[in-house]
DNA sequence: TGCTTATATCCGGATAAGCGGATGTTGTCA
DNA sequence: TGACAACATCCGCTTATCCGGATATAAGCA
């Protein structure tokens, strides 16, 4: 780990959607559309972030078919785990991705099992 | 801890300047001067990026006379004592913190003790 | 009081980052 | 093959951040 990773992963993590996502992740892995949906923003705009959050080396992709699975990233780096921790502790209890969470709720109770859109 | 004060922390962590400034602190407070001096940047510099860690959270300041003393905050929230430990880990053995520390010794070596400047 | 030093804040300019519609790419199905 | 859906990337625009000299504030000392 060098600096300009650190430095690259304190920047990905300052951002008030990027940290919206990692909150939805910390709870599974999601594809972009139910991303987009559950957070109300733009295509471009979630898969711009994601990308970013990727390139940091926070979240991984796995695709299926058309859909894209991203998940938190393999956290056997412990700078990585304690960092998913304290997104977790420390967004958890916040508005707005409660927000979230609820609409993601609502939005896997609503649809067939395996399928996306 | 609240959403906003988590993007302000990331956010203060998302600097080289300001993690640099980290690094320097783990081992011990230091004044303003110094801190330039070591880092060869112009003052107004160092102190806007100390200003943005205070507000962070991240560091104090003891006023002693002309001269003040930046310290990293106290670490009683776990977050702030997992980020000093990211810190500490990650940057230790990297060249331009090495370089600063470097001169930090050499400048602690010839100075008086008590005496700033 | 006036002078010096250390530090904080202000200011205008430069650079970086975010935005979202438009476009390109890839996978699936008929 | 063509049509469509999911996703990534491009583009021009707006906004946020960084920079460092200039200026303001505060403390110590004569």
């Amino acid at each position: 780990m060098i600096m300009r990773n650190t430095l690259t992963l304190f920047k990905a993590l300052s951002d008030e959607t990027r940290l919206r996502i990692m909150a939805l992740l910390v709870h599974g892995e999601q594809c972009v559309c139910d991303l987009m949906e559950v957070m109300e923003l733009p295509q471009s705009t979630v898969s711009r972030h994601l990308a970013t959050l990727r390139q940091a080396g926070l979240v991984e992709d796995r695709r299926q078919g058309v859909w894209n699975y991203y998940l938190l990233a393999d956290s056997s780096e412990p700078v990585c785990r304690e960092l998913f921790s304290i997104v977790s502790d420390c967004l958890g209890h916040l508005k707005q991705v409660q927000a979230d969470q609820k609409r993601l709720k609502s939005l896997l109770m609503n649809k067939k099992p395996g399928a996306c859109g």
